[in-house]
DNA sequence: ATGAAAGCGCTAACAG
DNA sequence: CTGTTAGCGCTTTCAT
């Protein structure tokens, strides 16, 4: 193993000056850092983390805690965070907790212990829960994703905007009922979905109003777009708003299965605009955000306040955008 | 910040008996053992990794190399990964270097500087490259997933007989002229897939042989599939094998565009069985390997070296399964 | 601008 | 079975 002193003899100087060279070349005169860093490269050095984090009190490691890799819009965020987190000089661990809310906190706690900052995305556990959990974060070293709460710094997609955007969408193809597929009830996007779905649909009694039909908690996959489809048709909806893109295709896979067209008979729409969605037949309307944007936004806000601790927890709101495509069409008579 | 000083003095023992008590509990008397833990959890104890890691040279750390976290082969792949890890005490960085062959040997470098051990998933190197790049590492800290290199431990997928048993049961269907529409160059599961299919084509004139089509290199997504359709029903190919299942969608998605049945006029099969086959209409018939127990064996190869440094380099091959969806059936004379 | 020296928290000899 | 001590590789005062 290639150490400062193999570095410092070889350029003939001392570690302290290695050091310095090497992670604050300012502080070293032009020539003495060239040799320095040449006999580094030379030698093959490469800085022992463990040592640097020892003394200096950073692990320059960032956590990630995930609720399913699989999960392609987890997948995304978790690949935006990884990304933006090697430009910032950081490595990730990446930590699935695999839809288990009980490990949430423990998870979070063993990485705060660990790293120098926690990304939490789409936090599992009760606000209360999640408040806790942050809290013990000295200095605010954790970000939630999906999730706000006062005091705590976060990144969250503008769902309310994006649902309303939905639903305008399919008021001006005509549809005058539209159900809702719910996701998990500890999930904050589902509570801004139906808000911007509820305030979009406007007075009832109003001319274009919008009958807004709520066909509750659904496990977010396919299978929970499946199960939900039926009620929605028995419901007399011709638009069906689901939780997110899985739960869309198998909302899209049983109406198939019972002949009826979609949109020709019943539209639908989903959320989130993963890949999934253009894999669908027809290709799915969903209202997207830019998934790697959201991952790299929480790094930002953490490595901001790792760097400035006086720094306010701030909330970053993304914008969402509705991407139409062939799964939403007018209303027949 | 609680050290074993802080724990050690309110259990009334010296900081390594506190070490011994936490680390290797047998090695202290039973009494002892009980008053540090409860010390420990008391004081809310976090043993600091950086400092066990500087003295002890580990640092429970490994590292795992992915083309691209959004790709659900990888994302299963890195999740297996983590969770097996984990329940070996170690955490796990993921680095994703988006499909970039030229950044691979980089990261394996700097990944290996940081952590105990590697994995890399789906190499895209050349062998050469690849087997360089592994030989820098010290005692067999690498193993691949993907590729087969001797000397280098590895977990690979059977392609050879997973392909060779899609194309039994394409024969069974009455396939007589097949098409494969091909992934990556660098690709070793590729070349084990084509190998695979070609055994099972058997001899030419004999009286069940198929026609094997090979329609050559195209990207591993949609789009590539989608390129690829209209080359395999002009061959006059009755079915349709995927380098893996996002391009045999691109072939399905095609073909619905013109009208071509599946699996009416045309059977399709993908590779690697990822939850995507199942989102394609018709649902697909992939080859599929448990891709989470891939990582995991990955994990259990490279814990067992870290472990017995002696250990032999070995190569596990894990099973491969076709299962039968409704896109393949009998040929329509 | 550079060097000497201390010490981060822990584990591993070595004593006892 | 337990305590003492040294030191992992690095950063950071404090001198010079």
């Amino acid at each position: 193993m290639v150490t400062v002193r193999d570095v410092a003899r070889a350029s003939g100087v001392s570690i302290s000056t290695v050091s310095r060279a090497l992670s604050d070349p300012t502080r070293v005169a032009a020539a003495t850092r060239d040799r320095v860093q040449a006999a580094a490269r030379e030698l093959g050095y490469e800085p022992n983390r463990a040592a640097s984090g020892l003394r200096s009190g950073r692990t320059a490691t960032l956590g990630v805690v995930v609720p399913d890799l699989e999960n392609p819009y987890f997948a995304s965020v978790a690949k935006g965070v990884q990304a933006r987190a090697r430009e910032h000089g950081y490595g990730v661990f990446v930590v699935d907790i695999e839809e288990d809310a009980s490990r949430e906190a423990e998870e979070v706690r063993t990485l705060l212990a660990q790293t120098d900052g926690v990304i939490v995305a789409s936090p599992r556990g009760t606000d209360r829960e999640v408040r806790e959990l942050v809290e013990r974060a000295p200095r605010g070293r954790a970000v939630l994703v999906n999730r706000r709460i006062d005091g705590v710094p976060s990144v969250t997609a503008d769902d309310v905007a994006g649902a309303a955007r939905a639903l305008e969408h399919l008021r001006a193809l005509g549809h005058r009922r539209v159900a809702y597929v719910g996701g998990p009830e500890t999930s904050w996007s589902d509570r801004m979905r139906r808000e911007g779905l509820r305030r979009a649909a406007g007075a009832e009694g109003a001319v274009d109003a919008v009958d807004l039909v709520d066909l509750g908690v659904f496990r977010p996959h396919v299978q929970g777009g499946y199960s939900a489809a039926d009620l929605a048709t028995g419901a007399g909806a011709t638009a069906v708003v689901a939780y997110n893109d899985l739960v869309a295709l198998g909302v899209e896979q049983r109406l198939r299965e019972r002949g009826i067209a979609v949109p020709g008979q019943v539209s639908v729409v989903g959320f989130d605009d993963t890949f999934v969605a253009t894999l669908a037949s027809p290709p799915l309307t969903s209202v997207g955000t830019d998934l790697r944007a959201v991952g790299a936004a929480a790094v930002d806000l953490l490595v901001e306040r790792l760097t400035d601790p006086d720094a306010v927890a701030s909330h970053v709101v993304r914008p969402t955008e509705l991407i139409v495509r062939a799964s939403t069409g007018t209303v027949v008579a």
